[in-house]
DNA sequence: CGCCAGTTTGACCAAGATCAACGCAAGTGG
DNA sequence: CCACTTGCGTTGATCTTGGTCAAACTGGCG
């Protein structure tokens, strides 16, 4: 059994839950529904702060105007699995259960907006189309998680590494170098790996030529063929 | 990286999709659905035959009359995932893409009744209390999966057996002996372990008294409270 | 300047993969 | 009815990956 504990930063609140509907704010098209619903409320978090923690009502929903949010989850032990991060225009927090089963948590400073889900809810009763798109949505969310599966089930340190890394680069569209919001503890919790074995990983990437790391938070790409070949499957 | 090669017995069909609808049928409440639109085709499959594969259109989806499901991937190494198994009354094949991203075989002798899925969509766009229980069975779907990522990324071989057991235990009432319809490889390409690890931890629980194994396809639970005890989390 | 949090590196260890052999029951064909 | 095959399942010996423990390094910041 595994021992690796939760980072030191972060206080002991316990999990709470957050699938992720975040193409479908990624998509542009439930900016639609947004303008429609002039509802939200703007909010600010500063590092490390709780977006919201298990237990809590699930009588919202959130997108990102900037930042970058991590939902997870804290086990008995103090081991800390991060099920997504979210970042600039994606949506989170639109939840199955009547109570959080994760944890939100702003990974630097973040401004989100806060939208009533039960008003939401209406809005997309009055739209089949809205819910259909929706549901395809979640569908798409679905099948990334199912990726996700296999990642964690079947790839070595090195492929999950080098996965994370494409990841985060498409997301940045392909630039050169990239700025990793994120901490070490927080890429090992998300890719179900210890800090040290992250950084051994990122250490040889960087000796063989594939990546540089002028900086502990940014990662220029060298060789995106190798990177891929890493990543296989 | 890993070897282990999917069981020699299936073809080198490649992968498909099919996120889960499951606890959607198990509620009993698309039952009404079903009766709604007469439109089901029934069929049969047997033992390790491909209901669809990857590439196939997604226009239907299933629901299981009786008999086991395996939903599941196969990597480029020929490492083999499966994301699901599906029992008899819940559904599935309610995809996202156009495509499948996973295929659905039979692990036994099944028989299936086949739905249109335009059709059905267009009886969800014409109900929204429908749409909206449809929304919340794919967040709890999503929340499912979400715990089975934790499974994966965090678990030991130990608690991945015992996890295993445990769902199959609940899945039939909790009766004291059950019926493993799925072969060891099965298991361990579920749960990611190896064949062997999943038969040695088996074994031990045997040795321990947690389980019998009275044959190779039937497990007779002893000592649930140990079992759980194993699973935790 | 020294502290502190986060990162990196190294030495060692254990869980589980790999390789290999054997067991065992269900066909199959003579 | 009995060899022979075939497909799983089980068990053992060994090796590899990645976890654990520990120590050093680095870049802010009071």
């Amino acid at each position: 059994m595994y021992r690796q504990l939760a980072n030191s930063g972060y206080r002991n609140h316990v999990a709470a839950m957050a699938p992720r509907v975040a193409s479908l704010a990624e998509s542009g098209q439930l900016d639609a529904l947004v303008a429609l619903e002039r509802i939200g409320t703007q909010l600010s978090f500063s590092r490390n702060e709780e977006i919201y923690t298990e237990g809590d009502s699930t009588e919202c929903w959130y997108k990102i105007i900037s930042g970058t949010v991590r939902i997870c989850k804290l086990l008995a032990d103090g081991r800390r699995h991060i099920t997504e991060f979210c970042f600039s225009g994606d949506g989170f927090g639109f939840d199955g259960a009547r109570e959080r089963v994760f944890s939100a948590e702003a990974v630097g400073d973040v401004i989100v907006m806060r939208f009533s889900r039960k008003a939401t809810e209406q809005m997309i009763d009055q739209n089949p189309a809205l819910a259909r798109m929706l549901r395809e949505t979640m569908l798409h969310d679905l099948t990334n998680v199912y990726n996700r599966l296999l990642l964690l089930g079947r790839m070595t340190a090195t492929e999950r590494v080098a996965t994370f890394l494409i990841e985060l680069f498409e997301r940045c569209d392909r630039k050169k170098t990239i700025v990793v919001p994120m901490s070490r503890n927080d890429i090992a919790d998300y890719v179900c790996l210890t800090i040290e074995t992250v950084c051994r990983v990122l250490s040889t990437f960087k000796r063989d030529g594939i990546i540089a790391i002028p900086n502990a938070h940014s990662v220029e790409l060298r060789d995106s063929e190798a990177l891929e070949e890493l990543a296989e499957a």
